[in-house]
RNA sequence: GCGCCCUUAGCUCAGUGGUAGAGCGUUUCAUUGACAUUGAAAAGGUCGGAGGUUCGAUCCCUCCAGGGCGCACCA
């Protein structure tokens, strides 16, 4: 027997064909797709997004997935709801990830580093490999439903956003917030570069704790091997047992490699509870050290190299590799009888790099950086707490736009972690010896800049490359986030939609923005959505960046979303694994299901556990809906009066879904989706489909017991509650809710597709 | 060390100052004209523990236990 036509929904088919009736209708374009064709009705606003611009190292997974669909949700609501509506698409060059995946690659199949290739080469293969990416990216997006407005799709690194970065580097170095300096920065001599302190992952290891003699002194160590060049030995003012010693006193002790003179220092630094109260300083390989160094101007010099090698300040031990050398110092050291005990427990934490698991050596290194407590004019009102004109700094600014409320965060405890994140914040370092990337916009001529000195536009420029000869470009280039941190703004036109004002004191960030511009329609954007991981990275730099060159904030509110995870509650990555791949779990089950299940039970803030009977589950509601069709359908609902007068039940079921309606909007509006969504899906199964559809079937069936006038009720009431059901179901399951629309509805509604009819 | 979060059905998670919810799983029954990707029903929870506030607490407060996370960090 043949089963009856369309009986299950197919996504496969659909899915494509809804995708691309929007994208010709235009409905995702901030001019056209409101559902009132461009021009905010009155009383309506203006709604806009940035897309967090995906990582160009490869596919989208889940979490870009769980992103997308979370974003796509409000957007397609706004958009209903008659904003107009911008969501803004782009990828980022992810600078040192995507080298290193280059790397890795050509490493793998041509057994080349990229320095065999030069600079030159590599760059355009790093360049081929992010167009591919990106091209994926971009076909994954439209595949995961989002509506987006791809006439103005942004990349990181295109020359639109260089412009805005050499803008911003040249405007923060004339602020002064730009500056080189030569501080402790975390070396990752695996990838030869720089990592930020929030790239540092911190792992616990057990080690030995030396106990060594240092003249008349113990001190401890993990680290025999950095203590070559330790000339100081610095403990508390206070502390009784040492009063003896005078700061600054002198003494001869035997050391690693010989007699050395050791000079005492008293620092309210050291912690007289631990160890022995005592210690020695490595301020060139030690944050901690440095401060204290860099406070009594005391000497620092470098003991391993670039490269984890000793210098040779270590002698005999010169040119080893650090791994190497701890023992057989130690072995000297007990020769010489300056080993006192050995702790075999003692448990540290090391730094790596999140980047590539190498083990981070501090190093002493003249870097660029942004300095977050170097005060600058304000240059608006519009961030609570600061004043026009007066001074501020990058810190304040970070601080209150939150605390000010200008920026919300949702769930709020997020705000929690950002204050804290501020409080400890050190200067930012933004430039990394790798290739790939926006390259540092200063050019030397004759000698480099250093700290110490003063150089003259002569010998330094900073923005564009100047005339003339001689001129060399810095070889480094910048942290990603440097770049992303400009994001809402950089892709709406900045700097050219801000004009600088000639007449102003205060140049360097004041400007004009130009009327009627994308930045002056849809800046500050409405909101933003992504993940608690980057909530340091990117959402607190993004509201660095905005506030000084705009004085303003990037977005209104950050919705902030968790990680997704495994039935066993694992982070899912590739390398585990245990990854769903959106597109192709979406192949078996429809996209539909895939957003439903990523959004249904998922609070803000909390990690989200998708599994295949998640899905599954959504999918058969998919099915559902489409049955419902069919059904309405062969009752001839499709073609009712839809003004007939309706009898008491049915106005009361009416009434009721009012309340639904009100519901789900509300709960959008305060970005509860997870419960919208659950609201539309109870509605529409258990109470539209079980309840009102099971009883109305009677109605619809026997005419003979039927009064004319309930028959024509009846389905003058399915079919207004089918409609509005599609609409609230749309945001959430675009797809199956646009076909259903487009078989059944569109011939008989002016407006021709679902994702452009108003809100109910 | 400073701070945050979690602990609810067998599993994974939502939720609320007033008889507890979803997905998946389990049990029973139904079914050839929307849908077995279904329907009807059932089993299953003293909402981590102990106090307190309240007419009433799973929800608010305090403490405790277990788990997770952020930041800082000691040589």
């Amino acid at each position: 027997m043949e089963e009856a036509p369309n009986k299950k929904y197919d996504p496969g088919s659909n899915e494509g064909k809804m995708y691309q009736l929007w994208e010709e209708a235009g409905i995702f374009s901030a001019e056209g797709g409101s559902a009132s064709g461009g021009n905010p009705p009155k009383g309506r606003g203006v709604f806009s997004m940035v897309l967090p611009p995906p990582n160009v190292t490869g596919i989208l997974h889940i979490g870009h997935a769980l992103m997308v669909t979370l974003s796509d949700v409000i957007v397609r609501y706004r958009r209903m709801r008659g904003d107009k509506t911008l969501w803004l698409p782009g990828t980022d060059h992810a600078a040192i990830a995507t080298q290193e995946k280059v790397e890795r690659d050509i490493y793998k199949s041509e057994g080349k580093t990229r320095h065999d290739l030069g600079r030159e080469e590599f760059l355009r293969r790093v360049d081929a490999f992010a167009k591919a990416s990106h091209d994926g990216i971009v076909h994954q997006l439209r595949k995961l439903g989002a509506s987006l407005d791809w006439s103005r799709e942004a990349f990181t690194l295109d020359e639109e956003r260089n412009q805005a970065v050499k803008e911003a580097f040249k405007r923060m170095y004339e602020a002064g917030l730009i500056y080189r300096g030569s501080r402790i920065v975390n070396w990752d001599p695996k990838l030869q570069t720089t990592v930020s302190d929030d790239e540092i992952e911190w792992k616990e290891e057990k080690t030995n704790f030396y106990y060594l003699k240092y003249g008349p002194f113990t001190i401890a160590t993990a680290r025999p091997e950095t203590k070559f060049g330790d000339k100081y030995v610095v403990m508390h003012p206070e502390d009784e047992r040492y009063a003896k010693y005078k700061d600054g006193e002198k003494l001869n002790v035997e050391w690693i490699n010989g007699p050395v003179v050791a000079t005492i220092v008293k620092d309210k630094a050291v912690d007289p509870s631990f160890g022995t109260g005592v210690m020695t300083i490595t301020p060139a390989h030690d944050a901690a050290d440095f401060d204290i160094a860099e406070r009594r101007k005391l000497d620092r010099e470098q003991v391993i190299d670039f490269h984890g090698k000793l210098l040779p300040i270590a002698g005999e031990f010169a040119d080893t590799h650090i791994s190497k050398a701890r023992s057989l110092i130690v072995e000297k050291l007990k020769s010489k009888g300056l080993v006192e005990k050995t702790d075999e427990n003692y448990v540290h934490r090391i730094a790596t790099s999140s980047r590539g698991g190498g083990v981070i050596e501090p190093q002493l290194m003249e870097q660029w950086f942004v300095s977050v407590s170097k005060k600058f004019k304000a240059t608006s009102d519009k961030i609570n707490g600061i004043k026009k004109g007066s001074e501020t700094n990058l810190k304040e600014i970070m601080l209150k736009a939150v605390e000010g409320g200008q920026v919300n965060i949702i769930p709020e405890r997020f705000k929690n972690e950002y204050f804290h994140w501020i409080e400890n914040l050190r200067d930012w370092c933004i430039s990394r010896q790798i290739w790939y990337g926006h390259r540092i916009p200063v050019w030397y001529r004759k000698q480099k800049i250093n700290n110490n000195k003063q150089l003259t536009t002569e010998e330094i420029r900073v923005g564009e490359k100047p005339e003339g000869e001689g001129w060399e470009q810095d070889p480094d280039t910048l942290d990603t986030w440097f770049s992303s941190g400009l994001w809402t703004f950089s892709t709406l036109g900045w700097p050219d939609a801000c004009r600088q004002t000639e007449n102003s004191k205060l140049k360097t960030q004041n400007c004009e923005v130009v009327p009627g511009s994308d930045l002056a329609v849809f800046h500050p954007t409405s909101l933003l959505v992504t993940a608690y991981d980057i909530l340091f990275f990117w959402v607190a730099r993004m509201i660095l960046m905005t506030g000084f060159f705009l004085g303003d904030v990037p977005f209104k509110t950050a919705y902030i979303h968790g990680i997704v995870r495994d039935k066993d509650k694992k982070k899912m990555s590739k390398s585990k694994g245990n990854a769903i791949d959106p597109l192709g779990i979406a192949e078996t089950y429809g996209m539909d299901a895939v957003r439903m299940a990523l959004v249904v039970g998922n609070a803000p803030g909390s990690d989200p556990v998708i599994s295949e009977d998640k899905i599954r589950g959504y999918r058969n509601f998919a099915t559902k809906v489409w049955n419902i069709a069919r059904f309405l359908n062969m009752n001839e609902v499709f073609t009712a009066d839809s003004g007939a007068k309706l009898v008491a039940r049915d106005a009361l079921h009416m009434k009721e879904f009012e309340a639904v309606k009100a519901r789900v909007t509300s709960l959008i509006d305060r970005y509860q989706l997870h419960e919208a969504a659950n609201e539309i899906y109870h509605y529409l199964w258990h109470t539209f489909a079980d309840k009102i559809v099971e009883e109305g079937k009677l109605c619809l069936r026997s005419d003979a017991d039927a009064e004319a006038g309930d028959t024509a009720s009846t389905r003058a009431m399915f079919r207004e509650i089918f409609r509005e059901s599609l609409i609230l179901l749309h945001p959430f399951m675009p797809f199956v809710t646009e076909a259903i629309y487009q078989e059944h509805f569109a011939p008989f509604s002016k407006d021709k597709l679902l994702a452009s009819t108003p809100w109910c």
